[in-house]
DNA sequence: TAAAATACTGTGTACGCACACATATTTCAA
DNA sequence: TTGAAATATGTGTGCGTACACAGTATTTTA
């Protein structure tokens, strides 16, 4: 009798391994004589099991190198996912905040057959009462998750309460809350890319040649975060030069009208004449380049973010670094959180900072193309 | 009875706005009052239809907007795929094959379920006999489809006579070979890289800096690829200097041993003691920085590559800057081509380059944790 | 006008897993 | 010794699609 099974058995594994097929729950029950249901029970650690079959399914799992096949399993799982986003929209004047987007939606349309949805919310930015209401608008809903760029620090804070409460799981983009128990951030590290430009710009400038850092400021994004890169900037240039022969200033332009940014530019460069390169800490790097152009300046402009006027002055060397923070790939890896999350059982990483990519005009096209 | 009909298909849309859930085929079987059998036929044009039911099942799916479901539709397909890999192995002094390779493991893992299945076959870049005999084992295979970094050009085209024959599809990587009808070629494009190269050590350098360009070969490698990128640092130079002060000298050395390195190189220096900028075309950049921190040379690096010993000497300011083509993604994006062929029935982009990413000491770590 | 050929359409089963439900076995109190 | 209660295990159906096969309707042919 024994020898018998085991003869049989040995006949299996021959066969699994000549067919190379894989290993399915079926097999797994076959081979260690149970149901489906046992070996279903041990996987999952549900209901009762004997210890005997448990020890005996989960040696032949591990024998026959079983691992469920995860079309079947969320076919059969059939499960929905509500994910809702919540971030900026993305303005005429302001087109960064299309780029997540688009990896939002992009991925979404993949995650479809997984049982994904997503609801996109946007948010202006001079209106705080916009969030709060969109924030009710996802509560209603009632996700399965959220994804927000927390740029109202105080809304946030009350949205995420909620959130809590419901206990309905949310990532953070862009922008990160450290105090709250998110599932992941994802975004830039700040600090660094700040360094980053230090660094780029260090390279190409004379060691006498001024800088000017740029804020342009609008409506009422938190700006600890600019803060961050300024400093990172900053401390790197103190770290290589210390006190060193340039002088290094920063400006703050509450506007992103042309005229207005062209007279705050003109008045510094009149009181600063030896500044040899611009700084600029967000995605409004054109605007000082359009400035250079037309009032003839030779001065190196360092910014950031592939949107649409940058990468025109990138092209018209009128900028010579970008720096990306693969805003698209943001979008992704957030919805993808959630995935992970939700179908594969795993948590993801508390952060995820985001490459930091340099861009010059030579290599840009590879940026643009890219999924 | 019409009435009764369109009243039955209004409360059908209704209901379906209304749970939001994903149309199936029976659904539009149900709505069309055929059978799924048809519908199928229709989808996959097979079989025969009736005009004017085709036309009445296409309009449904139209209507209510069906697109089948992925999990169910490869899960009742069930076929296997079978892919062999054939590039270089990476032994101990040349690491870089490793990349692709982790990165086309990483994603089969993902594909498993899918019934993908890869073999990996490595050759040696010192021994052609290597090469055919690992073409004739995936031969023998049969698979469904080849990845092939094709650096050993006429052995190459040997072993793509035959897949064309038994027309099985292949991918190049790394190289590509134009004139074969590939499914698609993924790779750098090494003259873009050459071109960023240059930007990178011209903005870096004063402008009567000497550079040289290392080319460090070893084995029967393709060198037609380095001659590209040469061409386009060199490219970049005569645009932007003209006939500039500095001196672009080219020298090649056929080993990799560290004593025959230094032999070269200091023949090179004690002749040319003006150079300020080293290229190295690829990824032995760092045995270059290595012979400049020994001689107290302060000395510009600028090569190819995340391989551990680079990246230990970015880190150590041996090397300034590193361009990397993602080779991890190289290999995800090769196996990815088959899959959208496969399984999802597109044919993928004919040349598909792959970013060039800027390294510095600064950023490495980002590109180094990136999935 | 019946038989044969063809055109069209419906049904059933499989894919691999999850889960509800049905059945078998053991335990233990009355 | 019986029979609930509790524990352990098996069975069947559904997820949404693909495909083979079995039908039925319509022509064609003799």
């Amino acid at each position: 009798m024994w020898a018998h099974t085991f003869y049989l058995m040995l006949l299996f594994d021959l066969n699994v391994m000549k067919k190379n097929k894989k290993i399915t729950l079926q097999d797994v029950a076959n081979y260690a004589n149970v149901s489906t249901g046992t070996v279903d029970r041990v996987i999952h650690k549900r209901g009762k099991v004997s210890p005997a079959k448990r020890k005996l399914v989960e040696e032949t799992i591990e024998h026959l190198g079983f691992n469920p096949n995860f079309l079947a399993s969320t076919l059969a799982l059939g499960k929905a996912f509500k994910i809702c986003t919540l971030f900026p929209e993305s303005t005429v004047s302001e087109k960064y905040w299309s780029l997540p987007k688009r990896g939002i939606e992009r991925i979404g349309e993949e995650y479809n057959d997984f049982g994904f949805t997503i609801d996109v919310f946007e948010y202006s930015l001079f209106d705080e009462a916009s969030f709060v209401g969109h924030a009710e608008a996802i509560i209603e809903k009632k996700p399965s998750g959220v994804i927000l760029a927390p740029l109202f620090e105080k809304e946030s804070h009350l949205f995420l309460d909620v959130l809590d409460k419901m206990s309905i799981p949310y990532v953070f983009i862009d922008a990160n809350i450290p105090d709250r128990e998110a599932l992941s951030y994802i975004g830039p590290d700040s600090n660094c890319s700040g360094h980053v430009a230090g660094v780029l710009l260090h390279s190409i400038l004379d060691p006498e040649g001024d800088i000017l850092i740029v804020n342009m400021v609008k409506g009422f994004e938190n700006s600890s975060l600019v803060g961050v890169i300024e400093q990172g900037f900053l401390d790197f240039f103190h770290a290589k030069e210390g006190k060193g022969k340039r002088k290094i200033t920063s400006l703050t332009i509450n506007s992103t009208d042309k005229r207005e940014v062209s007279r705050e530019l003109t008045k510094y460069y009149i009181k600063n004449p030896n500044t040899k390169g611009v700084f600029v800490t967000n995605s409004r790097a054109h605007l000082i380049a359009d400035f250079h152009r037309a009032h003839e300046l030779d001065i190196q402009v360092i910014g950031f973010d592939l949107i649409e006027e940058n990468i025109i002055e990138l092209k018209k060397e009128g900028i010579r670094f970008l720096i990306s923070q693969n805003p698209v790939f943001q979008g992704k890896w957030a919805v993808q959180a959630f995935f992970d999350f939700f179908v594969y059982k795993k948590k993801p990483k508390k952060i995820h900072h985001v490459p930091i990519d340099i861009i010059i005009k030579e290599n840009i096209d590879f940026y643009l193309n890219a999924r």
